[in-house]
DNA sequence: ACGCAAAACTTAACACTGTTAAGTATATTT
DNA sequence: AAATATACTTAACAGTGTTAAGTTTTGCGT
């Protein structure tokens, strides 16, 4: 179910199982409701059992967040059949946006949740794989649409953390309910949708009428 | 009237003690030390005693969200004296990272906690206020934007959606601790400001070189 | 000033949470 | 068979939000 190990020895069983069961209970029934108490009740083991194969919470937070990136990965599949750049781009942020609005607690543990965080900031002179790694598919094709001119020259850095930023925070804002009392709820999802379409367009330069950098 | 005014005033005291106090807590220890016990011991009552000024923490975060809502308004006074609307969006977007920066906490409970929606949530019929009244006067800058031919046309509310959500986006991962690990932490600041500059400057149609629509 | 009612506040408890030290069974090795 | 290593549990600690019931204080009418 969670990871197919090349070596499955039991210790490994176990810990998947847990895994298996804190994912059932924060995308049947929330985040807030994902106890230790709760995924022990389910696999039907004592607590403290868990914290044979997890120091604490946050490191299973953390190894959860890590099970989402590799989902994300997976619908991030559709990318490398896309030539233009651009609409790379945007088919990009249009897979973010439809991972955010099917799995919410996942998105809500990899980007808003303090815990995951706290564990990597415990790991010393070590990277944030999984992040780095999107980052730089991210950065990755800004390149490519600034070598074929299609957008504003700038550093990559910038420009990617522009993109990020404009993506995350429409999901972000929607995972968070922000949008509950503002915008229609029929229609937010489309709204988001051309948002991400309107800076697509914005950020394009045209053949016909470029802008100087 | 006036005995009553005088109560209700005596009332209003204590409620805003306690509000204080969360306050102090959560910006000085962080809202994951925010609990109804240590509010209690700060201002010397039983914690029970805080019950009969709110329902419960959600209703009390929910009001700290307005106070925060209300020193964000304070720190856009300087937006009024801004002639140029695409500057003025700049502007503002600036004072949003201004605010998220010094603020981290408030602005984590501001919009990406669930507590204080969780309230709202319960209001039925009812507006969100601070969040519709920010929304509105981003809106009026961009419909500027739009009539004096700056910024592309379309929706307005798609284009403010997509414009909020970038600032807030990228103040949401530094708030969340997303930078840490994948941007140096001596230039997040900077590179956030110019992620802004980058976003406005792609977002405008120079006299020179305007792009059809 | 007295009595009484209403308002203000507290005590004690419930049902949770993450986490740990110490103890017990079971399996493996010698 | 004895010793050891592994796997797991029990019981507890220190927290959390929250509530029912009890106590104290205050203000008002007589």
């Amino acid at each position: 179910m969670v990871t197919k190990t090349r070596k499955t020895n039991r210790k490994e069983e176990l810990r998947d199982l847990i895994l298996d069961a804190a994912l059932k209970v924060f995308v049947e029934e929330g985040l807030e409701h994902l106890s230790i108490r709760r995924i022990a009740e389910i696999i039907g083991y004592s607590p403290t059992t868990i914290y044979l194969y997890f120091n604490d919470k946050n490191h299973l937070l953390f190894e959860l967040c890590e099970l989402g990136f590799l989902r994300m990965a997976e619908i991030n599949n559709n990318l490398s059949a896309i030539q233009n750049p651009l609409e790379r781009l945007h088919r990009m942020g249009e897979n973010y946006i439809k991972f955010g609005m099917e799995h919410p607690a996942y998105y809500d543990l990899m980007f808003n949740q303090a815990g995951p965080m706290e564990r990597l900031a415990t790991m010393d002179n070590s990277e944030w794989d999984s992040g780095d790694k999107a980052l730089a598919q991210l950065k990755e094709i800004i390149v490519e649409c600034i070598e074929q001119g299609m957008i504003r020259k700038g550093d990559i850095d910038v420009i990617a953390m522009a993109v990020w930023g404009t993506v995350h925070g429409l999901i972000s804002l929607r995972v968070c309910k922000r949008f509950d009392k503002l915008v229609d709820a029929s229609e937010v999802v489309q709204t988001m949708h051309r948002s991400l379409e309107w800076l697509i367009q914005s950020i394009y330069i045209s053949e016909k009428g470029k802008k100087q950098s």
